[in-house]
DNA sequence: GCCGTTTTCGGCCCGACTGTTTTCAGTCG
């Protein structure tokens, strides 16, 4: 079994976890849980890219010695250094640590002084009072460890998708804005990257002196436990356990702020350190020359002082997008405005909600000047799929409304399955009649990686097979994808004429970001579309476009950017 | 442990808040 990048990256994640208990060179830590953020976000297996003999010292934050520690794991499925740490430290401190307001340092001084090994043995000395007996230790903090052990996790801890996090943000930024003076409020962080979950919510404000936004905040309805309160940032809990950080800035630093609390970390360390290297200390106040604030108002300041363009907040990962910005190549990225249509959508006739009529008002009500419809095929039973019979009558449905809708045109199509064998659910000769076929996997999830590559290519190999529908089939936080060579998939789709989906399902998001980049470096195009199974779920193609846009795609990567007659030549093989 | 348009050695982003202290360590983002 070919070791994933992720059990790489949680081996070097432990190591680093280990090494701060140890206290070992906190930079030496860093390197270990950057190697380890770098490989998890990788788009191809570094399995692969080993047997394809490529230098992983060329990936940045690998060097000799752990890109030969990578061999090692992909050879023996461990690490050795990581086991003679974990017979020295025991494996539940890395527990320990996990909880809120216990670090290295603290988790140090438990074992060393009083031996605790586990959550267990921390409970017990915590409910005996021998905590509060250590050297920096207190009776606030063993009452909050105590707190923190007996409900099981940590306060906050978990992410949340997208779409959650804005049920929340929106009606806080609402509530916050009618705070007496303040001036502007705006969510930060992995939010404003538009990434598929996110950890927490950082909101930006900035308000005139003497505001009373800090105590309007932790004050909110909805808030459950103040983690900390103090004149500029705040941290709080709502009931749903979403942890929210508040930073109050001057306007003079706003865009200085509003960049460092978008982040991402990597990419604010990096544009930092161009910063010192010109001279400059870069902090959420602004941009400083000898202790003189020279710029801050604006991100684009910001920027401008260390010679770059605005880079979008979607692409902040420090994955190349610093070395493009100052070569001029950044890629204008796609906008939700620059779409068509929607290329995924069902309907009442299968598992869908809404009636072909609803579909399309709702279509016409965003702009578009296409939707394809596309409904289950016969396999998926459950959700009522079409066989033969129905699909006509359906096309001749079509048919009839297109006749009378004005400046929307439904495209016939059908999301098809592709069975285990890697032919379509459904025969060429009404599968020709049709305008686009998006074709899925909804079966078989569990073939090996070479299987699963083989069935979906042979499909290809059928010139009616235009999308691949989610490719890699994960559901967030649910199910994992399947094994699949997305670099042949994608590289087969390309030779074929074939396109991959980017499905804007908030739990989907299917492909990832990494994905996304590497298709646009490869060439193959992508549909971005919903999957709407109700007329309303249209809007979440600002998801899609949101992922998309992390993936570095502009409109030309992009088929329902195109006029219809362009967008129904690339749908012709 | 990584990295280099000052460097192959000596740096490595920067600040807020809490609790335990009485000037600071630890944690967090």
């Amino acid at each position: 079994m070919p070791i994933h990048n992720s059990e790489i990256a949680n081996i070097f994640y432990d190591v680093a976890a280990f090494l701060e208990i140890d206290g070992a060179n906190p930079f030496r830590i860093r390197a270990y849980r950057g190697a380890a953020r770098t490989i998890s976000s990788l788009s191809g297996s570094v399995v692969d890219r080993i047997a394809q003999g490529h230098d992983l010292t060329e990936i940045p934050g690998i060097g000799r010695d752990l890109a030969h520690k990578i061999e090692i794991i992909v050879e023996t499925g461990s690490l050795p250094m990581l086991k003679e740490l974990e017979s020295r430290l025991p494996p539940g401190l890395k527990d320990i640590m996990r909880l809120s307001g216990v670090g290295p340092k603290k988790a140090a001084a438990l074992y060393k002084e009083l031996g605790i090994k586990n959550l267990e043995g921390l409970k017990k000395a915590a409910e005996s009072g021998r905590i509060r007996e250590l050297r920096n230790f207190g009776a606030k903090v063993e009452a909050n460890i105590l707190e923190e052990v007996n409900r099981g996790r940590k306060e906050g801890e978990g992410r949340s998708l997208l779409i959650k996090a804005e049920e929340y943000a929106e009606p806080l930024c609402r509530y916050l804005l009618k705070s007496k003076g303040v001036k502007k409020v705006v969510p930060a962080g992995s939010y404003r990257r538009r990434q598929e979950t996110v950890g927490d919510l950082d909101i930006l404000v900035t308000c005139k002196k003497g505001s009373n936004v800090m105590n309007d905040f932790t004050g909110y309805d909805d808030v459950r436990k103040v983690v900390s309160q103090g004149k500029t940032r705040s941290t709080v809990i709502l009931r749903s356990g979403l942890q929210v950080d508040l930073r109050v800035v001057p306007e003079v630093s706003y865009g200085a702020a509003l960049h460092y609390f978008t982040g991402s970390k990597p990419h604010n360390i990096a544009i930092r350190k161009i910063g010192l290297n010109k001279g400059y200390k870069i902090n959420e106040y602004g941009v400083f020359k000898n202790d003189k604030r020279i710029a801050g108002r604006t991100e684009e300041e910001v920027y401008e002082t260390v010679g770059l363009p605005y880079i979008e907040p979607e692409l902040r990962e420090d994955r190349g997008e610093i070395r493009e910005a100052q070569q001029g190549t950044l890629p204008e990225l796609i906008r939700i405005e620059d779409l068509q249509g929607d290329l995924h959508t069902h309907t009442d006739e299968t598992d869908g909600r809404d009636t072909l009529e609803e579909m399309a008002q709702a279509a016409q009500e965003r702009g578009y000047s296409y939707l394809a419809v596309t409904d289950h095929s016969q396999q998926v039973s459950v959700a009522k799929g079409l066989d033969e019979d129905r699909l006509l009558k359906q096309i001749d449905a079509i048919d009839r409304l297109n006749d009378s809708l004005k400046g929307l045109t439904l495209l016939k199509g059908i999301e098809v399955d592709i069975l285990k064998d890697g032919s379509l659910d459904l025969p060429d000769r009404v599968l020709k009649r049709l305008d686009i076929r998006v074709c899925s996997v909804h079966s078989y999830f569990k073939l090996s990686a070479k299987e699963q590559t083989e069935r979906i290519l042979k499909a290809m190999d059928n010139p009616l097979f235009n999308v691949l529908g989610h490719p890699s089939g994960r559901l967030i936080q649910s199910r994992e994808a399947y094994d699949l060579d997305m670099e042949r998939i994608m590289e087969g789709a390309k030779e074929r004429g074939c396109f991959l989906e980017l499905n804007s399902q908030p739990d989907r998001m299917d492909l990832r970001d990494v994905h996304l980049k590497r298709a646009r470096e490869i060439g193959v195009l992508i549909s971005i579309s919903t999957d709407a199974h109700w007329s309303k779920n249209l809007d979440w193609i600002r998801f899609g476009v949101g992922q998309a846009r992390r993936g570095w795609l502009s409109s030309a990567d992009v088929i329902n950017t195109r006029s219809l007659t362009g967008l129904r030549k690339l749908l012709k093989r």
